[in-house]
DNA sequence: TCTACCCGCGCG
DNA sequence: AAAGCGCGCGGGTAGA
């Protein structure tokens, strides 16, 4: 049911089944590290087992790289994480059966940091240091009795399971890469900004951009990358902005604004997504970011390196499928108002989200049918605003849906408060910063002012947190579900790879006949998260699939 | 010359 | 039209 996978001293592998409390079932088993992938597999095929390590990419890149697909692990770090701050359990504390084990590492600290990515390349298959084996075994058993005394246990397994399974998704992910097309990137940077120009110096069709703003400005010489240069430019022409932001700089009517703006969108797509971009994380026709899971306080993924969650629309027509396949986009429709409504068990907000579009159903049951408004209502109850026009919707979005509301501004108070909260499987947040607790412990107004402050901002944290966070656990079941449906295709002959997520969406590239079996299987996987999450719970999480050629043609 | 920080903008 | 959450990144800038 169990197997442990770790290094052991001497350099081989250890490989050890374990029972359902994480103790020793079995002896262990020593392995040559070139036995390994055939060892997994085999072992995979038969018993299907949940696969237990210190942490996923340690192993599972070389596995994948032997083509050794997995269903099910526990990562031993990223629930070490969960565990230790998650207010659906106590006593637990990272580490200890490690250090009680006689690893000479520090206490609290079963994972160190993440290694750089240039470690990571460099040791991808050499020995993963770290834990001896029964270290890691023991810590297992801990992980498990902290479950097992949770009050919620089921949540918490789910969490755990989840995060695991995001792992493995990760790991794939990045192993597959986004398909991606150089020359057509290239098409859209030399229709954009000109033809590739040597390094350091503007493509032709900025500096052409760069040129007309300082006639425009009076101003020859300046450097419009320089926020500085800008600003005294801008002031002489008597364009009084007190910042270079975009969305400030529309406010003013003047003959060069529009260059200005241009020549923003077309220096942000050189420097963000140009050709030395290209050349950086596009490589044998893949993007290959790195996924960092868990590595947003809420719970959602962050990346390392290539922007990969911020790929923006102007490039995504060069994610293109290759010959014979095609890319199945889907992404869920308005999760966290959906997830606020299943959290917050709002029957009313909940049969005004039965229909596709959750705004249209709000607009129509309270805001005279205006879209636009009902959306800037939800979404400010969700981040906290206070002022603007959202601000001034929310008493009407209190009254439709109090409990949706009160359930938000709970969060809020708690925050404020200095409390912890969680989201719906358990994630907690972590304890006050230092400022914050130093906050309170003043005297003067002035100090009380400030202190106040730091607790809004704080409240405006925690609201956010359950609802985010909470839909970061859908996402994860989704991609969880998503996956182990796609090791079924696999098994039929239907090959399909996730290579693509970004907090509600993913992207799978798939053989043309297996697309429209794999647009079902993330229709059934979103399904089936809803009922993980919400057993019982009558909260619809609608998607919009596209099967498609390129990226830029879905949605 | 190097480093740490801020700004601005892209994504959800 | 534009303030309220979470990120990563590149370039400029200030200080060492």
């Amino acid at each position: 049911m169990h197997v442990l996978v770790a290094s052991a001293p001497d350099g081989s592998v250890f490989l050890q089944r374990l029972d359902a409390a994480g103790r020793p079932a079995a002896p262990p088993e020593h392995l040559a590290r070139d036995g390994l992938a055939g060892a997994v597999r085999r072992i995979e095929a038969a018993e299907r087992p949940r696969w237990v390590w210190r942490r996923t990419p340690d192993w599972y890149s070389q596995l994948l790289a032997g083509d050794v697909p997995l269903g099910r692990c526990h990562d031993l770090s990223l629930c070490a994480g969960i565990l230790a701050h998650s207010s659906y359990t106590t006593g637990y504390v990272p580490g200890t059966a490690v250090a009680a084990a006689g690893h000479p590492a520090p206490p609290h600290a079963l994972p160190p940091a993440p290694l750089s990515p240039h470690q990571g390349s460099l040791f991808d298959h050499a020995a993963p240091a770290g834990p001896p084996p029964e270290a890691l075994a023991a810590e297992f058993a801990e992980q498990l009795a902290a479950v097992s005394r949770s009050p919620h246990r089921p949540r918490l397994a789910l969490l755990l399971a989840a995060e695991s399974a995001g792992s493995l998704a990760a790991a794939e992910m990045q192993h597959a890469g986004v398909p991606w097309d150089a020359r057509v990137h290239d098409g859209v940077l030399a229709e954009r900004l000109g033809p590739r120009p040597p390094a350091g110096s503007r493509p032709a069709l900025l500096e052409a951009k760069a040129a007309e703003l300082r006639a425009l400005l009076g101003a020859p010489g300046m450097n419009p990358d320089s926020p500085q240069e800008l600003m005294r430019a801008l002031h002489r022409a008597g364009i009084e902005a007190r910042t270079t932001r975009a969305w400030e700089l529309r406010e003013y009517s003047h003959p060069a604004i529009a260059p200005l703006l241009e020549y923003k969108k077309m220096a942000r797509l050189l420097t963000a997504n140009g050709w030395a971009w290209l050349d950086a994380w596009v490589s044998d026709g893949r993007l290959r970011p790195e996924y960092v899971v868990g590595g947003v306080v809420t719970g959602r993924w962050s990346s390392r390196g290539g922007g990969a969650l911020q790929i923006p629309a102007q490039v995504r027509s060069a994610a293109r499928a290759l010959p014979g396949h095609r890319l199945v986009v889907a992404d869920a429709s308005q999760l966290e108002p959906r997830v606020l409504a299943a959290l917050a068990r709002d029957e009313a907000m909940a049969s005004a989200a039965r229909g596709r579009d959750l705004y249209a159903g709000i607009a129509a049951a309270g805001f005279g049918g205006d879209r636009g408004r009902a959306k800037v209502a939800l979404l400010g109850a969700i981040y906290g605003a206070t002022t603007g026009e959202s601000g001034r919707l929310m008493p009407q979005l209190a009254r439709l849906y109090p409990r949706a509301v009160g359930f938000v501004e709970q969060a809020a108070r708690d925050g404020e408060r200095g409390l912890t909260v969680t989201t719906h499987l358990g994630r907690s947040t972590p304890a006050p910063s230092e400022r914050w607790l130093a906050s309170q412990r003043t005297a003067t107004s002035e100090e009380q002012r400030r202190a106040d402050t730091i607790a809004r901002d704080r409240g405006r944290f925690t609201r956010n947190f359950v609802v985010q966070g909470t839909a970061a656990e859908w996402a994860e079941c989704w991609i969880a579900e998503l996956r182990l449906r796609l090791l079924g295709l696999r098994r039929k002959g239907l090959r399909a790879e996730l290579v693509y997520f970004l907090h509600d969406e993913v992207m799978l590239h798939a053989e043309a006949a297996a697309a429209d079996a794999c647009a079902e299987a993330v229709e059934e996987a979103a399904r089936s998260a809803g009922r993980l999450l919400f057993p019982g719970v009558p909260v619809e999480f609608p998607l919009s699939v596209a099967v498609v050629e390129s990226y830029d043609q879905a949605k």
